[in-house]
DNA sequence: CTACACGTGTCGCTAAACTATATATGTAGA
DNA sequence: TCTACATATATAGTTTAGCGACACGTGTAG
């Protein structure tokens, strides 16, 4: 089960939805979906947080849209990473890992 | 050098500060130098982010303040941890860890 | 006398994430 | 048939954290 107070850390929404994107275009509630399951029921990404991220996402240029059907038969948004998109997940990966890397070197200090 | 961008991750401020106080009484400017120092760098804590925080953990009742002389011979305000602050900051960490294991198995994928 | 390290603090801004809500359809079960 | 739930997108309004830019004051090194 999910925990209540799922809380994402500011800025690390777009890491995780860009990389979800990465194999492929999906559509918002595909991608919460898989994030929920490949987090191990973790990480729990809310309607309100999702969809303004993808079109904050899509405004910068980082991904883009197009209706489709999805699997289950209803249409749906597929987004896609754009070349500038896989270059911004690049460098945010980057900055994660040396970010969590200084977290833990204080923590366990 | 420091990154200029040093952006820390909302929530990951108070779990910083509570781990540098844990050991012993200590004053804002030295928990800011301790966090650079410990992180090798990376870790940035802004006087606009720093003060702040302190009084908001204060407020909650997790930190306690007593003015003393510093080790340079001024007066400068030590904070150390409450009981309850001990456990808030165990709370913390627990979450901060099962946060970033997650966070790991969505990039790894 | 100037610059820098020390040390605390605030104001105003931005932006991210959350809650709650709205809308719409298909399907399973009582 | 009615209800509940899964699928699917979306926004309005609120909160709150962290940041940049200041302001204040002292002591010391050059």
């Amino acid at each position: 089960m999910p925990q209540k107070k799922s809380d994402l850390l500011q800025g690390t929404l777009d890491l995780l939805l860009l990389k979800t994107i990465a194999p492929g275009p999906m559509h918002g509630y595909g991608i919460a979906q898989r994030i929920l399951l490949t987090s191990k029921e973790v990480l729990q990404v809310q309607q309100g947080s999702l969809y303004p991220a993808l079109h904050r996402l899509e405004r910068k240029g980082l991904i883009t849209s197009k209706w489709k059907e999805s699997e289950s038969g209803r249409m749906a948004k597929y987004y896609s990473l754009t070349a500038a998109g896989k270059k911004q997940f690049s460098t945010e990966l980057e900055h994660w890992r040396r970010y969590a890397t200084a977290i833990s070197l204080v923590l366990e200090a």
